[in-house]
RNA sequence: GCGGGUGUGGCGGAAUGGCAGACGCGCAUGGUUCAGGUCCAUGUGGGGGCAACCCCGUGAAGGUUCAACUCCUUUCACCCGCACCA
């Protein structure tokens, strides 16, 4: 009677079905709770891969368990479309990138239906169609409105292969592009910038107000953000004669009690008074050498691995605003231009750095803080002289420690955050010779490409008002479409772009050419799609602060740093702007870990891909949703197996023929729920997956959820085995399906919706029905066993009838155990209620 | 160097401080089948014993506890992020 399960024909026909239906399509007029769960948009580089799928299956379950569950809930998907794939797929292929990137989004949108994910069609963003991207340059313009737009000249990360400067946080690993894996070099380029280093304070001090992230993401960001804390120091510079002049050089150090033991000062060699001190005198060669070799080397190379310092004295001096010393003013290459002011003051008995470079140029390492217990101390405290150098010392010292040789602070507590460093500020404060500080490592965020298939920048320039915002009334700047980016081109090569005239004045400009980093596109996205047809403004506010915060956040960790950060400034900015009232974007955040094929992540390049619509073909897509949240839990890596696969594919087999089978059964004289103890059993049992699944989806546990439905699927099939046919309890054993199905149903939705539809109930769609609830009544056990320890080890087991009396149990466990209790005196009993008794005995 | 994480059978992985190895893969034996596959049943950490049972076992070494994969200390290996950051 029961037909074999056929997923091809069950899943192509229930996704039409649920698209006819707009079974997912939401709105904000409901009464019940709501829930935005979310999956990292994809990049439309070719087919969708396993990576994919996994992230986006570990949301669709997510989102229809949360819609079981009474939840409103909104779950959208687009595509991140422009970026430089396209570009260099064009050129490989003589098309034009928004062919290659529409043609890859519709392939793309094919495999997602493929896959029964349960998303708001309706919603979706692609970020390289004008609707969307007018608002990227909307949102340039207020951030620009608000300060956070700067144009500048700096040293940049370039990227040969790419033809493009990037941000900061796009150099990874060994300085690498983080797209194509070239080595990045610098270069001075006038660029723009949005100033994210506003609000480095905090984006580090909101990231405790995110409990529902994981905790590597967020040490992550709060490394990259860097904040030091401590001093600015003002050193004045001297003359050629050695006499001290008004200029003042700022320097940020950490360690402001430690500037008693400052022999030496330094200069980065991009530094622009490194040159002028020393031009026109006996040090230029050397200095120009130093200057020289490091523009050669990239910043890579100079931070590498353990190299010798390499410093050159300028032939001038600065003054130590604590003691008057003059101090000697180098150049060295492991000082950097862009931490700090590019300018650090040497203390050599403090920091290894510069105890290496004054061992190598023969510089004084006088002692500042040391440890408490150093035998040095004593004799310190006996001279009368400065002790300007101590041959025994191997390294330097930075631990907490002791203030020596440091007139009035001489004796106070020294190293970081210690007294000494807060009574040294104060001392230069007073004096006007520094202050406290502090100092981040984040950068401001470099977002102008110098590429074609981007946003373009709403920016012209022009020769009497300079530059000039677009105004928005003109927006948006519209990205041309007959640029051949085969010939090389981009919109610098194109005056009918570029040529215009200045909003302000009307004379004669040229457009920005340059486009926005792909970054931009995708920092906002999530709040777009709560109104993603909106053609007036970027979103209905009301809309916005309806669904966000995004509930649930689901993506790769790669983006640790990189759209995390930027979305949660962009969301920040948003708020101040007054178009939302999040603070953050998204208040959890799962990484789902990578898939892996023998050992190593699938790619292209190395042609160990598993393509997912192959396994559609010949599994069906549920039994790839089930398998790639069974193989692990969702944020560690998945290693494939095909086995494994196929192992999926004969537990829904074997689920198929379950509820088939039992809803085939037609047998009206059955024996009422649950009466024997073979049934009542199986309906525990059912109440107790029921209370265990219900839990596992809550906190992620896929993997062990579907481990809990096998082991229901089995316990249903040992009834069956047990009892003959005419004896079986229908009721139950249809509790057991209905509860069955309705807890597949997040995970293989296609087959759920056939067995609910057409076996176990004949009416409505499984997905909007409710998830099942246990009855601890009815999972409560009659009977419980319990272990029994003698000294820590099991020895024993005793079956007793749940509620026995204490007294009761303990003898009966004593009863169990009697030949390791036998002549012993119990000292201890420990009873652990419905687990185990223990004995302690001597 | 700093920060974060991971170590459990042949494999993927389970275990609010309470019977380690759930569930699945693989393997073995038996059944179904003309046969192969499918499917069904049983078994499957290591060692010892005819056996009821006993000993060992969660990277390593200590500790706390009646009881430790789980908590504490030390340590090893691997993975990830940052790094001449002053």
């Amino acid at each position: 009677m029961s037909e074999r399960y056929d997923p091809g024909a069950i899943e192509s026909k229930w996704q039409a079905i649920w698209d006819r239906d707009k079974l997912h399509s939401v709105a904000e007029d409901s009464d019940l709770p709501k829930k935005y769960v979310l999956e990292m948009f994809p990049y439309p580089s070719g087919d969708i891969h396993m990576g994919h799928v996994r992230n986006y299956t570990i949301g669709d379950v997510i989102a229809r368990a949360a819609t079981m569950q009474g939840y409103n809930v909104l779950h959208p998907i687009g595509w991140d479309a422009f970026g430089l794939p396209a570009e260099n797929a064009a050129i490989a292929s003589a098309t034009h990138p928004s062919t290659w990137t529409y043609a890859n989004i519709e392939r793309q949108k094919a495999s997602l239906a493929r896959m029964g994910f349960s998303y708001d069609w309706d919603r979706t963003v692609v970020t390289c169609d004008a609707d969307y991207y007018r608002w990227g340059q909307w949102i340039f313009l207020k951030f620009w409105e608000r300060g956070l737009v700067e144009r500048r000249s700096s040293p940049v990360n370039w990227c040969p292969s790419c033809a493009t400067v990037l941000a900061n946080e796009q150099v990874i690993g060994d300085g690498v592009c983080w797209r194509c894996g070239s080595r990045v070099e610098k270069r001075e380029l006038e660029q723009w910038y949005f100033k994210i280093t506003d609000y480095a304070q905090e984006l580090l001090d909101a990231l405790e107000d995110l409990p529902g992230w994981p905790e590597r993401v967020k040490t992550m960001q709060a490394n990259w953000i860097g904040r030091s804390e401590g001093a600015e120091v003002l050193f004045a510079l001297c003359d050629e004669r050695g006499e001290p002049t008004d200029e003042r050089i700022t320097v940020f150090t950490t360690r402001p009690d430690t500037l008693f033991g400052c022999t030496f000062f330094l200069l980065a060699p991009e530094h622009p008074l490194a040159m002028r001190l020393a031009g026109g005198t006996e040090h230029e060669s050397e200095v120009r050498a130093v200057i020289e070799a490091a523009a050669r080397e990239t910043s890579v190379e100079r931070s590498l691995g353990e190299r010798q310092k390499w410093g050159a004295f300028t032939g001038r001096y600065v003054v130590n605003p604590v003691n008057g010393e003059k101090v000697p003013v180098w150049v060295s290459d492991y000082v950097l231009m862009e931490y700090g002011t590019g300018a650090v003051m040497a203390v050599p008995s403090g920091d290894q750095r510069d105890f290496e470079f004054a061992r190598q140029y023969g510089l004084p390492i006088p002692p500042a803080v040391i440890r408490e217990d150093d035998p040095m101390l004593e004799k310190l405290r006996a001279s009368q002289e400065r002790v300007l150098d101590d041959v025994d010392w191997e390294c330097a010292y930075d631990g907490p420690g002791v203030m020596v040789q440091s007139g009035r602070f001489t004796g106070l507590p020294g190293g970081k955050n210690s007294r000494g460093v807060s009574e040294v500020i104060e001392w230069l404060a007073e004096r006007g010779a520094g202050r406290a500080a502090v100092n981040y490592r984040l950068r401001d965020w470099l977002i102008s490409r110098q590429r074609y298939w981007g946003n373009p920048i709403p920016a012209i320039y022009c020769g009497a008002c300079g530059l000039v915002p677009v105004p928005e009334n003109e927006l948006p700047v519209v990205l041309p479409m007959d640029v051949d980016i085969t010939k090389g081109e981009t919109l610098a090569d194109h005056p009918e772009f570029y040529e215009t005239t200045c909003p302000q004045c009307g004379g004669p400009a040229r457009r920005e050419t340059d486009t926005m980093d792909t970054f931009t596109c995708s920092s906002w996205y999530y709040l777009r799609y709560c109104d993603a047809r909106n053609d007036s403004a970027i979103w209905d506010k009301a809309k916005a602060d309806y669904w966000m915060p995004v509930d649930q956040y689901i993506g790769g960790i790669e983006h640790a740093i990189l759209h995390l950060l930027y979305s949660r400034f962009f969301t920040k900015v948003f708020r101040d702007i007054g178009i939302t009232e999040a603070s953050e974007p998204f208040t959890n955040l799962l990484t789902q870990g990578m898939v892996k094929l023998d050992g190593h992540v699938m790619s292209k390049s190395r042609g160990n891909v598993v393509a997912p619509e192959d396994m559609i073909s010949r599994f069906g897509a549920d039994t790839l949703r089930a398998y790639v949240l069974f193989m692990a839990p969702p944020d560690k890596d998945l290693e494939w197996s095909y086995e494994g696969v196929e192992g999926m594919h004969r537990f829904l087999m074997r689920a198929w023929r379950l509820v088939t089978e039992v809803c085939a059964e037609v047998s009206p004289d059955v024996p009422p729920l649950g009466t024997s103890d073979a049934g009542k059993d199986l309906r525990r049992e059912v109440h107790r997956v029921i209370g265990k699944v219900t839990r596992d989806v809550e906190q992620f546990g896929f993997n062990t959820a579907l481990a809990a439905l096998m082991e229901l699927v089995n316990a249903a099939y040992d009834y069956r085995n047990k009892v003959g046919p005419a004896e079986r309890d229908r009721s139950t054993q249809l509790e057991c399906c209905e509860s069955l199905v309705l807890m597949l149903a997040p995970f293989v939705p296609h087959m759920s919706e056939e067995l609910w539809s057409n076996y176990v109930r004949r009416e409505g769609s499984v997905h909007v029905q409710g998830w099942p609830t246990s009855d601890a009544r009815i999972a409560a056990a009659d009977e419980i066993e319990l272990a029994v320890q003698v000294n820590g080890k099991v020895r024993g087991r005793v079956v007793v009838p749940a509620g026995t009396a204490p007294d009761a149990i303990e003898s009966a466990a004593r009863e169990a155990v009697n030949d390791h209790l036998a002549g012993k005196e119990i000292v201890k009993t420990v009873a652990v209620p419905g687990k185990l008794v223990s004995f302690v005995v001597r």
